[in-house]
DNA sequence: GTATGAAATTTTAAGGTTGAAATATATCCG
DNA sequence: CGGATATATTTCAACCTTAAAATTTCATAC
């Protein structure tokens, strides 16, 4: 035995305290969710997960293959095949095949996934904004600073 | 008409500072809770949810109802039928009834649910305290206040 | 060119999730 | 008492989700 645990050396109790945060952080964007969900299901009768591909897609105009979907969004490849199919069937998205390589399909907004997505991002932005509206402007910005840190030791890390 | 909207006057820029916050909230907890979902998998042989009935139970040795289950946890009452359902079936969970009221089940760990809840509870702690280690100590308390005075405050708004 | 392995995607089985409808029981009030 | 209303829960249909297996196509090395 040469030493204590590095966890408990670091300071006081800190896996209680980071388990506590988890709690919060879980329940603050399950909080959230719930509401956003509601909203986009009784105003545009649609629902989050399809909200987030087409967001997803707005972003790229020349289009997205399945993966570059499933890794932004960090779902798994099978469930995106399921949501954009109902997408394509609802004429919001269209997919073509990428000339040289028949693997991979190129999934883009249709103009009325466009027309459609603006719409929803529009009231999704308003929604959000009175969501969270009750966190001051700085302490809003200390938070969005401090996980997009760790967001990006994640990649490292881990 | 009498002002310009209430958001943009309260500052800059706030929609758009609250939607950034709200992204990096989210993909913050789909990356912890991806790796907590693979690992309770693949050690326990569990899933998240059943994780987080156990737990909820577990802080309430005289047991919990059903709706009380799905109020905690933010989900709906449906949800809640089947996985306690499976949670008995495994013989972690018990169900009785409650006297003088027939509708409501009483939900209980078992023996065996405790235990396995035990194991299980020590592994995610030291995996959340792992997975949110580059947090530092000050940086984990202030974030879990603001989030804490953000949930108590949603009792009373939204 | 042809086997071999890698890459992109879909399929499948099991389970989670919701909102709404259905069921069963309790309570309240005239 | 008896009907109306409220509460606790389950059922249902539709969709989301994952991990793993299967499929298709591509790239590489003989």
């Amino acid at each position: 035995m040469v030493s204590a645990p590095l966890a408990s050396v670091r300071s006081g109790a800190p896996a209680k305290e980071r388990l506590r945060l988890w709690i919060r952080i879980l329940r603050a964007s399950r909080l959230i969710e719930a509401v956003l969900r509601e909203r986009l299901k009784t105003r545009f009768d649609t629902t989050l997960p399809r909200f987030d591909v087409l967001s997803a897609l707005d972003r790229a105009p020349e289009g997205m293959a399945m993966s570059d979907i499933s890794r932004f969004l960090l779902v798994s490849n099978g469930n995106v095949t399921g949501i954009v199919e109902r997408l394509v069937t609802d004429g919001l998205a269209s997919r073509t095949k990428r000339d040289g390589d028949r693997r991979t399909s190129i999934i883009k907004l249709t103009p009325a996934g466009k027309e459609a997505f603006a719409a929803m991002a529009e009231a999704h932005e308003r929604w959000v904004d009175e969501l969270l509206g009750s966190l001051p402007e700085d302490e809003a910005r200390a938070l969005a600073g401090t996980l997009k840190t760790f967001e990006s030791n994640w990649e490292g890390g881990v």
